[in-house]
DNA sequence: TACGCCCATCCGTCACAGTTGACAAGATCG
DNA sequence: CGATCTTGTCAACTGTGACGGATGGGCGTA
């Protein structure tokens, strides 16, 4: 951003892409709830433990917020580790539209399992499928499962 | 790097990739004669033209033999977007290998008469590329260029 | 009412990503 | 030989990525 580009607002950037938008997506993602939902600190807190790298509640909020967005290599890995999703997710509109569909349906109904948990919550409370879910998510990050890729 | 990791060394951080390799890979790919390369100043300054962004060739340097290695994104967009890669080429070792065959083709087919070769050489019989093949070896051999691997 | 907890948001700070400018060592040319 | 250019390398500087610590507001419990 020196000489020749002018150029800083939110708007007009095709270098970097919707950081904040992608944050926002994959934490709802995660935690449907709003009551139950975690304030960014809490979060912050538990990416640290669960990745065992490095960000601060802050930071996640203004990254969150579209305050900042030019991130380094090593929140990006933190980020990415977290969510289970390759670090391409937040760079890539292809990628991101990709992971996005595998996210909601192929890689939860590839296993018959999974399938059939599907199935069977269907019309369960909204208070019992969170419990649910948060027993999954914690599941997975106990276990450290890898980016859910495909071809 | 706070509370958790008090690791700041170069070595045993399996968190970043190795930047520097991948960067000298592309630039001697990319200029394979020694003396005809340019330097990092120079192709600093062909990377700000070429691709609009900014980046010095003094960090060009330093990133190229492993000084600095937490990159932001918009360098990191820079360098993808001037090599002709992506980005997922400095972070995932899947995605580099793959992307490492068509860099040698892309890099192959910018010389007029490589890719007129290519041109004429579709259509014909096994036997007859394969005849071509063996010369196009011998020919390496006799001009003491280092072998090439096939896809 | 008051106390306690967590929230989003802000602000001051620090480390470091990224730059500028200089240097000596080698080419290349007259 | 010297003049000029480019190379790799370094130190000093600047901007900002990333952080810790306040602030005040919302909500629950007593």
């Amino acid at each position: 951003m020196t000489s020749t580009d002018p150029r800083s607002g939110p708007a007009g950037r095709p270098l970097l892409r919707r950081f904040d938008r992608r944050l926002q997506g994959l934490i709802s993602a995660m935690h449907p709830d709003e009551r139950t939902r975690p304030g960014y600190a809490r979060l912050a807190k538990e990416m640290r433990e669960a990745t065992g790298g490095s960000i601060s509640g802050t930071y996640l909020w203004e990254l969150a917020t579209g305050k900042k967005r030019n991130v380094t290599l090593e929140q990006l890995d933190v980020l990415a580790q977290y969510f289970g999703v390759p670090p391409e997710y937040f760079l890539s509109d292809e990628v991101a539209g990709r992971i996005d569909a595998q996210l909601r349906l192929a890689i939860s109904l590839r296993d018959t399992r999974v399938r059939n948990l599907a199935l069977r919550a269907d019309g369960l409370s909204p208070e019992v499928l969170d419990a649910l879910l948060a027993m999954v998510n914690e599941a997975r990050k106990f276990q450290r499962l890898s980016p859910v890729e495909d071809t």
